[in-house]
DNA sequence: CGACGAATGTTGACGCTGTCAAGACAAATG
DNA sequence: CATTTGTCTTGACAGCGTCAACATTCGTCG
């Protein structure tokens, strides 16, 4: 961007980052290659080499800032939301699906385990934290439920994450029908909260 | 196999969707190439070409085939069970977990939408044909519940294939730590059984 | 039976990819 | 100012999917 003429670019890391974003919303996972983040980033098809040793370790580190706005979705979901255990766990499931739909691209390249380095450890703590939205949600779940063990909160927070990651998963592999981008038509996620916790209570 | 001296093959075809079943169970997703494939089935790199007209096309011939021993192998568990509903649900839903765990690389490629032709008729029907398994276990589940729009069983369909489809999705994306191969300390699926159902009765 | 068209397999080429090695240039350090 | 270090470029390599041209075999029909 700014001192563009030099030998030097100044911030490449960066730049290959927001180029890597910019060819995955445009032309999905496949179009993103090592030559054309170069290419866009106005850099020559080695360049990269000096900030991300692989491509592996490019998407892995669009992968981590991915999943970190990704946990700052529901975070913000979360705020906007009443503080009941139900409004909470409904919050933070709309983030998910929220972030999914709004950047489905990011969302697949999230998990990817393929092209990713999962064993990354930045990748993992920003995987963790994002884990860490739907534990903070489902222990009040639990304590409502009256189920205190460990195995037991485990099992409610397995039951949210993948009833809600799976929903976002066949949404994005079509296989609740097309159109991904228009908004009709589509499916709702499954109603966990009402599954969990019983039907909502207009007054409490 | 036979006749390997001619100049024809014979039964290329299955000799190729042979040998992309072995690298996959082998080398993974990444490892399947056309030319690989050609090379293993002893052909020259080009002749797959007669076959199948692009990469695309021979993967998704292999995710048919899968998905066709998925149904079948979530059929079969639902024979080996007993017919009451609860039974039903929770043997398709381990039909399920099974094929993924044995063949994850399969399962992967069968929910691999941007290496796919998922418009392709055969993968289509045969998608659906899988999906047929879980709305049949589902229909029982819904009269029980005493849903009989079809607005709520098509909510429990899914529920059911969500937190299932999630939950081998998480796993296989090694979000609940690996070991992937040894069967040691893997949180079990979901009871999406008892979560609609209720506890199991021991004396109908 | 022989010939010919269609099906099937081979060879070679093209542009693309990720990765490595060697060199050019700029910036920081002494 | 000289040197070292980091950054970027250029060039090369093998592997990839795909296409075109050619070779061989099969099936069929005259």
């Amino acid at each position: 961007m700014t001192r563009k003429d030099r030998y030097h670019h100044g911030d490449l890391r960066n730049a290959l980052l927001q180029a890597a974003l910019a060819i995955l919303e445009e032309g999905g996972l496949d179009a993103l290659s090592l030559r054309a983040v170069a290419a866009r980033a106005g850099v020559s098809h080695a360049a990269p080499a000096h900030h991300f040793p692989t491509l592996k370790s490019l998407l892995t580190a669009v992968a981590t800032d991915a999943f970190e706005r990704f946990a700052q979705n529901m975070q913000t979901q979360r705020n906007h939301a009443a503080k009941d255990p139900r409004c909470q766990l409904a919050a933070a499931g709309d983030g998910y699906v929220r972030f999914a739909r709004q950047c489905p691209q990011q969302f697949r390249l999230m998990f990817s385990p393929s092209r990713l380095e999962w064993q990354d450890p930045r990748f993992h703590a920003a995987g963790r934290a994002a884990y860490q939205q739907l534990v903070d949600v489902c222990a009040p779940v639990a304590i409502l439920r009256g189920e205190t063990s460990d195995s037991a909160r485990g099992a409610i927070e397995r039951m949210v994450w993948s009833s809600i990651h799976g929903y976002v998963q066949l949404l994005l592999a079509g296989q609740f029908g097309f159109p991904l981008d228009g908004n009709l038509n589509l499916p709702p996620r499954p109603d966990i909260e009402t599954l969990l916790l019983g039907p909502a209570r207009f007054d409490p």
